[in-house]
DNA sequence: TCCTCGATTTCCGCATACAAATCAGGAAAA
DNA sequence: TTTTCCTGATTTGTATGCGGAAATCGAGGA
């Protein structure tokens, strides 16, 4: 069995659902900009069918809006949006740990801790790129040692809706730094089993996360570094 | 304003979407049961497009599964899925609860304690339909007392998949009088404005309640109408 | 200059048509 | 009898056409 690689059998609306996902979170497509199904269809080689059944997809799992007989917009998020987003996402992290500080095994322990050394080693040398990566991929894992699909799928989704503005949060050093020290402070709590500690420094790390996104909000200066896709080819 | 009954102004995907929903957490479309097209665009008197891109929107919420190429069929929890499920929707609601414990407003409180007494008088009547009704309402209620949106479009979503087999689990006369002194501990806390209180409240009438359904699967008592679906589902 | 209002144009929403895949049934071979 | 393979029918997946709502543009008037 080989034929992993040609692989679309999954259906075209789930193949566009996933590149349009990506395309929203990266920012390729901006909060509120409107989502032409003509343009979209074309851009991805596919039909309107598939697209928008993908669309609803999407404004199933909250990353765009349907305006009724206006078509979809890309989900544009105000402070409050932010606020309330941060506040359903911290509640499941925090979970996510705790039932991982319960059900962590040791070899799922150890890579955390040698991805929190390689982010270690990232943050030294101010690889932001890289410092995000390994950021994710540590969620990930305690998200995976929580045991619990349900609970991931539901963080992911909800998740995604703020990974449209993780831009720069971090950039602040004195934050950064914070942010290094919550990191470290969570591979003791893991390897402590120590479930309500982990809870609560969960908490604390995405309050402080939830605040930095919302500083840099009202300065204005998230939206700042747009690679925006022109939605216009038409010069007019 | 007056135009609330002549409004399908939602898309006609989104009133399927509303129906199929209505259908799938009643037990109408048994767990496990196929979704034909073209029947079921037939009784719902609409073409195959708007219901696709319905069951599409309820495949992103969990409620039904897509096979490739095999269509969708109504979402069918193991008991490992119920109890993950249950972990999630635990925490959302305990999370739920304990910020309604800090925001509620004391008209709100009085409405809840209103319904609450309603619901006793329903336990006392053994009135089952309307225990459930007024269950539901008070839940609502504190959901909203949250006062965040987000929390509780995410704790409906996931719920509506438990809501599927919520049928007669508190049938056990101790475990309903138990449920009962529970939300009686729930208006307290929050009269009591106390948020950890109402968090712990919470996690154990969930706990509570995730063994009842749990004890009922078990014994096979759960699914009363039996999808008469072969296990010829092949992992492939 | 700005606003109003109407015609044109664009775009979405839904239905339908067509293509591809799967399933069911039976006949033939082991 | 069991298995395999073939074929017709059913069903899903994708593309396209059509009607209508909303946005746009332009002319006329204040």
């Amino acid at each position: 069995m080989a034929e992993l690689l040609s692989m679309p059998r999954q259906g075209l609306h789930q193949s566009v659902a996933v590149r349009l996902r990506q395309r929203l979170v990266e920012g390729l497509i901006a909060p509120g900009a409107k989502l032409n199904e003509r343009e979209l269809s074309e851009s991805m080689q596919v039909s309107r069918t598939p697209l928008r059944e993908a669309i609803k997809m999407l404004a199933a799992e909250g990353l765009v809006e349907l305006l009724p007989n206006r078509g979809a917009v890309a989900a544009q998020l105000n402070a409050q949006d932010v606020a309330d987003t941060f506040e359903v996402v911290a509640g499941l992290e925090a979970q996510s740990g705790e039932l991982a500080a319960e059900r962590i095994t040791a070899p799922e322990l150890a890579e955390i801790r040698a991805l929190h050394y390689e982010m270690l080693a990232a943050y030294t040398r101010r690889d932001l790129p890289a410092y995000y990566r390994l950021n994710a991929q540590i969620h990930a894992r305690i998200n995976a040692a929580a045991r619990n699909p349900v609970l991931s799928q539901t963080y992911r989704t909800v998740n995604a809706r703020l990974q449209v503005l993780r831009f720069r949060s971090n950039f602040d050093e004195i934050k950064w730094q914070h942010a290094m020290q919550e990191h470290e402070a969570m591979v003791e709590r893991l390897a402590a089993r120590d479930a309500p500690g982990m809870r609560a420094l969960l908490l604390q790390h995405m309050a402080h996360k939830r605040d930095a996104v919302l500083e840099l909000m009202r300065r204005g200066e998230l939206l700042a570094h747009r690679p925006l896709i022109a939605p216009s080819e038409v010069a007019a």
